[in-house]
DNA sequence: ATATTTTTTTAGACTATTCTAAAATCTTAT
DNA sequence: ATAAGATTTTAGAATAGTCTAAAAAAATAT
């Protein structure tokens, strides 16, 4: 069984070599995880007799297999945790983070496929995310800014670009945040600033800053 | 911020000290833990310089002030989890301790007080043992063998002597569980037996063996 | 009261994870 | 092509928690 440790590297080599299982520098995981250079190299030494993971020393790594189904596993876990503290306990979709990385870590196979019926097998974390499912399979879901769509377009909002503080607490004051419905009703020609319908029902006017910062899908 | 070993100590040295509080052996808290006794004595020494106990050589050790709030935290903790899992995720209440030992090590108090207020403020976890209320005060419910209870008797399971798989899938067969209604309708004399009335509707006799390993409080 | 047994502590060592400092390797700019 | 700079690895050490073996203290039995 793996270490609350070395799920976090899984973890963040998977996070950090993308859909494409890009190679993940040393230095990039050490910044991630806030631990010295040093004690990467250290543990993907590790990690590689495990087999979790193709190492070639100056050279970077990959997740095996092996190493990616476990990142899979853990973030399912992580996702549907989060599901549980916005939808149940009521968390604001951007509190829950710090929790769920405490959380992903409980080990139970049950507890989790109990957990996800009970949530009603979500697809998406609040964050607009997609949760693996118990094979580790996930659902893409082609996401664009929204600045870059057209008068009519119709979807939901899936995250964000910026992550500031100042920005998460201008979209909550509009009432934009993951999940919500959005559909562009007008483009202002003259500074590019979009005027939006909103969960069906609140219209407003979003500048284009704020529309080159928001994901959306449909 | 206490780790995840250290809550463990506390919490053993509060379940062996009892409610009087008194003085816990080395060896006692090492075969809990299942850990050395020289093991224990580093780990002693530790909690003392922290001042979590009162520790001296040779002597045993017990909370201190400090220590005692500490423990009552983590069961607060691992027994609403109990809550949940049984409540919510439909554990059934023999198979939760293990998941709930790990669930009780996450650190966030707005987690606990969000998740005792989704699942109803419970008074008591699902094996009948009171939930120490956010200053850490429990209430006390004064709990009888079933077999020294009298015909007329009325109230509810809270616990079980006996603890064997043995012994829990019978009362399991009979819808015998810790919360379950029960009353005394009579006293069988030449065996000691028990007709008794469970949940208000199901009638049944069970033997003075049963009845002497069954907990009750009205 | 003292010898025996049990309990507890000390001393020294091991594993996991981290660190610093220095060496090795790779990349880039000329 | 090579020097300078950046990245990565090695070497050696620290901390937390555990262990074994042996010493010290306490409890017990005659």
């Amino acid at each position: 069984m793996l270490t609350h440790t070395e799920e976090n590297y899984i973890k963040t080599i998977y996070h950090l070599s993308g859909d494409a299982n890009r190679d993940v520098s040393t230095n990039g995981i050490s910044e991630v995880l806030k631990t010295k250079p040093a004690s990467v190299t250290d543990m993907l030494r590790k990690l590689s007799e495990k087999s979790y993971i193709h190492y070639i020393k100056y050279q970077g790594v990959t997740l095996t297999k092996k190493g990616k189904k476990e990142a899979l596993q853990i973030i399912r876990k992580h996702r549907l945790w989060e599901v549980f503290l916005v939808d149940k306990l009521k968390f604001h979709w951007d509190e829950v983070h710090e929790i769920a990385e405490q959380l992903e870590h409980i080990h139970s196979n049950l507890l989790i496929s109990r957990l996800d019926e009970f949530l009603g097998n979500p697809a998406f974390d609040p964050h607009g995310d997609p949760i693996p499912d118990p094979q580790g399979e996930i659902t893409i879901r082609k996401k664009y800014l929204l600045c870059d769509m057209a008068v009519g377009f119709n979807g939901v909002v899936v995250g964000m670009l910026e992550t500031s503080p100042a920005f998460l607490q201008y979209l909550d004051r509009l009432n934009i945040c993951p999940g919500a419905k959005i559909s562009i009703k007008e483009r202002i020609v003259f500074d590019g600033s979009l005027e939006i319908l909103l969960q069906e029902d609140k219209q407003l006017v979003i500048s284009y800053e704020v529309a080159k910062n928001l994901y959306v899908s449909d």
